[in-house]
DNA sequence: CTGTTAGCGCTTTCAG
DNA sequence: CTGAAAGCGCTAACAG
């Protein structure tokens, strides 16, 4: 039952005296074979266990069926959901995805790269870590043929493929939310200055504002690195003011999670006193028992789905095509 | 600067006028080689932008540095801690991680083991799903002569490698302490019956309460199909009986965040008319207002990084050894 | 419809 | 120390 070395095209010809190359076309189903000769093809093939060397394959045809996906840290939810729905999608393409994670340091991302290029693979799904700042990685994929797509947190460049969300629509829609309880002491506990994400909220939530001619306070914008003792200081901060705002909108729920467990040690009462919004809906908000008013969802799982659907597309037709950019709106959300 | 085609080891030994096996051992640092002609050579390559390729080398030296990792659900955080330490431990070896989602699907996951024989994985890990009652693909790697390491949801075989947490240790630290806290009317809401996993958590549970000489009784132990409907009706179950629990172990967090949600909103005061412990530690209950009096930890990342090291050991001693097995012990820790 | 031949890029005997 | 040649398993012109 069990050879040593498992059978190839060769063997199976021999047995059938038959040329290797008949085989290889009958086990394709190459029209030009007639039927007879590709049954009996088969039929030994099956008797020898016969299974083609992929690896054989994909260095004859210069294609390995394998992306790569890169980004932050696996165990973040935010992200396993994205490689989760990328996964399926591959899979249903009859590809396999190999990934690696770049933990926000810019050099271990640039060393995953060159691994999944060295690896051939035919694509990649790329989210970049929070610490990027260039993209030596654009021009080695390009030079070696290789698309690739980013995805979420993506290199703030024109002439690339991107799948992105919106951070701006929820933003406004969480305002509105708050201004429609009757907030207008509203404050934002932002991310880190240097990262794009934490400009565009800012911008967004100064839309925000402006649209219902609330009046930007300075004040009311802190920061945090987003460790614990950061967001303890940033809410530390506001909790400090004269006029401490009455609604908060916060960078992710992990912040928020910290900031909410120091509002309540205060004693101050969540969703009473003080009331809070947050990027990302973390999938336990429903267990939570005061949570947030709200949430603004960002689809992980859609934007990498999204960005491999792309990415099938770019490795299918071979031309170098426009780059594409495709745009998801964030949404407000119940929490849950 | 950028190439159509990458350069080959021909073209650098073309430019040299030496011989394309020349060039190859100089790249691969080969004592035989003299030292100027290797640096003549590696020169040449540096100016080439030589990359050697990859799939050429597996194709030869038949071996891919892919290893494939074969769970249930990466978008589980008890999964995707596991598949977040072993890429790790693999990216260390300077091994590539191919990973597939079986979602609890056995026909799925003798697909992916299929893909990943035919992309000749240097091995694989695995957890199997909930649904899997037997293991063909353990023939199938065992013919390619694949090795093969099962982590966590392990199958109940002898001659198999297997890292796995014994949930025993665990349960009964649980129930030390309940008993300590007073309690004696401890129940368990146990997940369905087929899942070796519930067997051992009822053994445990019987054992536990042995030891303490308390009287094991039959409507205490409930069980769950793991849907929230499923939760819900196990702790109504409970909850209606005369001399209602005043403790409880549940099958996973999962079953005890809904569980708890249920007893709330009947106006049972947690972590005083009714308390809980449950298996996994899901690293939220730090926010959570009223958290479980303690958590069962069961170590998916070590478990998983464990497997890895087993797996590289096995890649690398090519005699197939005595089945390994290595045991975690689950441990009572304070939720968060 | 089928066979012959060549070759993908690399390593590796075996001879010098 | 270096070169020539063979071959991994498969596919794809090009001829029949």
């Amino acid at each position: 039952m069990k050879e040593g070395k498992p059978a190839t095209i060769k063997e199976i010809a021999k047995r059938l005296k038959i040329s290797p190359s008949t085989v290889s076309r009958a086990l394709n189903d190459h029209p030009s074979i007639g039927l007879v000769t590709t049954m009996r093809v088969k039929k030994v093939a099956a008797e020898l266990n016969y299974e083609p060397n992929q690896t054989a394959i994909f260095f004859k045809q210069r294609k390995t069926f394998t992306v790569g996906v890169v980004l932050p840290n696996l165990s973040e939810p935010f992200f396993s959901a994205a490689i989760s729905e990328i996964e399926n999608v591959a899979n249903g393409k009859n590809y396999t995805v190999i990934m690696g994670q770049s933990m926000d340091d810019a050099d271990r991302e640039m060393k995953i790269l060159q691994t999944l290029k060295n690896h051939r693979v035919d694509g990649v799904l790329m989210s970049i870590g929070k610490n990027t700042r260039d993209y030596p990685f654009i021009d080695l994929m390009e030079g070696a043929g290789i698309p690739i797509v980013f995805f979420d947190c993506v290199p703030d460049l024109e002439h690339i493929h991107k799948v992105y969300c919106d951070l701006e629509t929820g933003m406004l829609e969480a305002i509105d939310r708050f201004v429609s309880c009757g907030h207008h002491a509203i404050s934002l506990i932002n991310g880190p200055t240097h990262l794009p994400a934490s400009l565009e909220r800012e911008k967004a939530y100064r839309k925000g504002l402006a649209q219902y001619n609330i009046r930007y306070k300075e004040e009311y914008v802190v920061n945090t690195d987003l460790t614990p003792e950061g967001n303890e200081a940033a809410i530390s901060q506001l909790l400090a003011l004269p006029d401490r705002p009455s609604a908060v909108v916060s960078f992710n729920d992990y912040v928020a999670l910290d900031v909410m467990k120091i509002v309540r040690k205060r004693g101050i009462a969540l969703n009473q006193d003080i009331h809070f919004i947050s990027y990302a809906n973390y999938p336990l908000w429903t267990y939570i028992e005061n949570p947030p008013l709200a949430s603004i969802e960002q689809f992980p799982g859609e934007q990498g789905g999204k960005a491999a659907e792309l990415l099938f597309q770019l490795i299918e037709a071979n031309g170098r095509p426009e780059p594409t950019r495709i745009t998801f709106h964030s949404r407000l959300v119940n929490p849950g």
